[in-house]
DNA sequence: TATTATAGGTTTCTTTTTGCAACTGATAAT
DNA sequence: ATTATCAGTTGCAAAAAGAAACCTATAATA
């Protein structure tokens, strides 16, 4: 077995961190779910999550810079502010709800309320979950690896061997 | 403009908090990306991600108590201990990635790499959605929060106003 | 108009968490 | 027999979180 691996730089080239960078400090879910649940000003933030005031002040603000939330004065209480999510913020709604879905199903039998369901015909969402190009739901048994390098465009065909330039996953 | 929104302790009732007990410290997420990786021990860890030694130790500990990681002594090198992903811990893979994603899309261009493909043909996989029952992607606007003891079990038809028991995502 | 209340913060201080570096104890390699 | 490796632990300094009081601008009320 020779522990075939990457070299271990390799494993930064990833968006995760910066994703963590936005998303990985402590409230910042919370924040955001509060937000998708229609949440916008300050005082609701806080009395929703039970967050310090201080705190809550920081992590809107950097939710602000980071372009997840936009921030404007209300025009009808100047004494009001507005938060609420941007594109890029409603875009963490498949991640938030992927994390909601797998503490439900793995955490003390919390039932969630409410649920998320499709307005067309009222019915809860499907589990998210990872598709091939295809839309087949693949496991982890059914991913690897590959360098992007080394990925045939669509349509070309493959009669290739492809050698160590892929790693399973399912060997994990 | 009535405000009209749920009592607030409904929010509560959801899976986020319980997953963000398991996986909202600092370093989790990537450590769990270092296991999907294949990696496998302490030193390891440590080299691959920057993470300081006894803030690593304290991490895999808890991970494991939390039944994400599964700790075993190596009977081969008594040194050495695996720590590798539970059914529980891989079942957080469609969250992981669906960050991941995030944070390639809308980060300071980072393209992933090694990228993640369906073994069977070598593509990469899509981005995470969020779906209807009958498969659709649906983007926010097409989804509304309702109480879970309002819903209708698929089937049975549906000639019900719903009135305020629901509560549109676009409107957020 | 004067007084009080509200919204959205900031400041100060205490506690908790992080991070670094050195140390340890068990096992394995030389 | 000696040295190296692995998986931690310990002690201490720095950073972040949390609680409570305070502040400023605006709005509501008497």
């Amino acid at each position: 077995m020779g522990e075939l691996r990457e070299p271990l730089q390799e494993l930064a080239e990833c968006g995760l961190p910066t994703a963590l960078e936005a998303m990985g400090e402590r409230w910042s879910f919370m924040i955001l779910r509060a937000a998708f649940n229609g949440v916008r000003h300050f005082e609701e933030y806080l009395s929703e999550i039970g967050i310090a005031r201080n705190i809550l002040a920081n992590r809107l603000t950097r939710l602000t810079e980071s372009g997840i939330l936009h921030r404007t004065p209300c025009p009808d209480d100047r004494r009001k502010v507005e938060y609420r999510l941007t594109e890029k913020g409603l875009d963490l709604l498949p991640t938030m709800i992927a994390l909601r879905q797998w503490g439900e199903k793995w955490g003390t039998g919390v039932l969630s309320n409410p649920v998320l369901v499709d307005e067309r015909d009222r019915q809860p969402i499907l589990p998210v979950t990872i598709r091939s190009h295809d839309e087949r739901v693949l496991g982890h048994m059914d991913l690897c690896w590959m360098n992007s390098a080394d990925i045939t465009p669509i349509n070309a065909s493959s009669a290739d061997d492809m050698g160590d330039r892929v790693r399973k996953l399912s060997a994990i």
